[in-house]
DNA sequence: TCATCTGTTCTATTACTTATATATCAGATA
DNA sequence: TATCTGATATATAAGTAATAGAACAGATGA
């Protein structure tokens, strides 16, 4: 199973499947270029609606992690992780790390230990492409 | 101004209340023990209503963040940030950072900024108080 | 050619969430 | 006493999440 739900969380569906997709491309389950499921196939192999795929796909389109074609599928971008991230991302992204952190240190985290955390999170991600000489 | 909340974002408001207080207390602006404004006051504040004033701290509360007393209101509870976590905390904390950096991995921030801006944040947060001897 | 699978789009329904609006009550306060 | 507080109840409007069924056109492989 390229990808497991929880339909007990409160985490919608698509936002999960997203989630998912967005962390196997970091591990390096999911390379650049490779497809997808067919949203009917995922679907089927998660016992949801197709719509709720669609809608998570659909999603993923708009944040530049995928493209869609009607020929080839759903298929991991090839750029979407070559080059710097856009201006706007880091603006969008940081109050969430923010959010996010406060959280943990809030609940008695030691800062040490949420670096710690989060080197390791790092290093568990696949290492990043060479860009092509 | 205590909080300001944004209504045009798609974060809800009560979850955008809870997300300011809790990086206020991260901030050192609201210490352990001070009082929250009430849920009428904040409520005509942010020109909304109190219910959701309501809602967000109820969510504080069962998040273990502030105690809520008839007598004394609303109040950043003493023990919040005091010994380790709870054991389940770390369990739901992780998979989210997970989720939040893989989502700069596949952005393409390079994992050396994303250490660099997480530091950067914990830098930010106020000193934690040294446990009373 | 034919059957099948695909993405795309449309309508519809059910259940839940978000935010608002009133209203009431009891305890605390000045 | 008048006022503010937390607490609770009900109601409503708008939006979201997930489901369901249907239809269409392009692509695929037998």
């Amino acid at each position: 199973m390229l990808l497991t739900i929880d339909l007990d969380s409160d985490v919608p569906i698509y936002q999960q499947i997203r989630d998912r997709v967005v962390e196997a491309i970091a591990d390096g389950e999911l390379r650049e270029g490779s497809a997808l499921p067919s949203t009917r196939q995922l679907a089927a192999d998660l016992a949801i609606n197709f719509h709720t795929v669609n809608k998570a796909y659909d999603l993923l389109r708009r944040q530049n992690v995928i493209r869609i074609n009607r020929k080839s599928g759903a298929v991991v971008r090839r750029d979407a992780a070559s080059g710097p991230p856009g201006p706007g991302f880091a603006d969008d992204w940081e109050p969430r790390l923010r959010t996010l952190f406060a959280e943990a240190a809030v609940h008695g985290m030691d800062p040490q230990e949420v670096l710690r955390r989060s080197a390791g999170v790092l290093d568990s991600f696949a290492p990043r492409r060479e860009t092509p000489v």
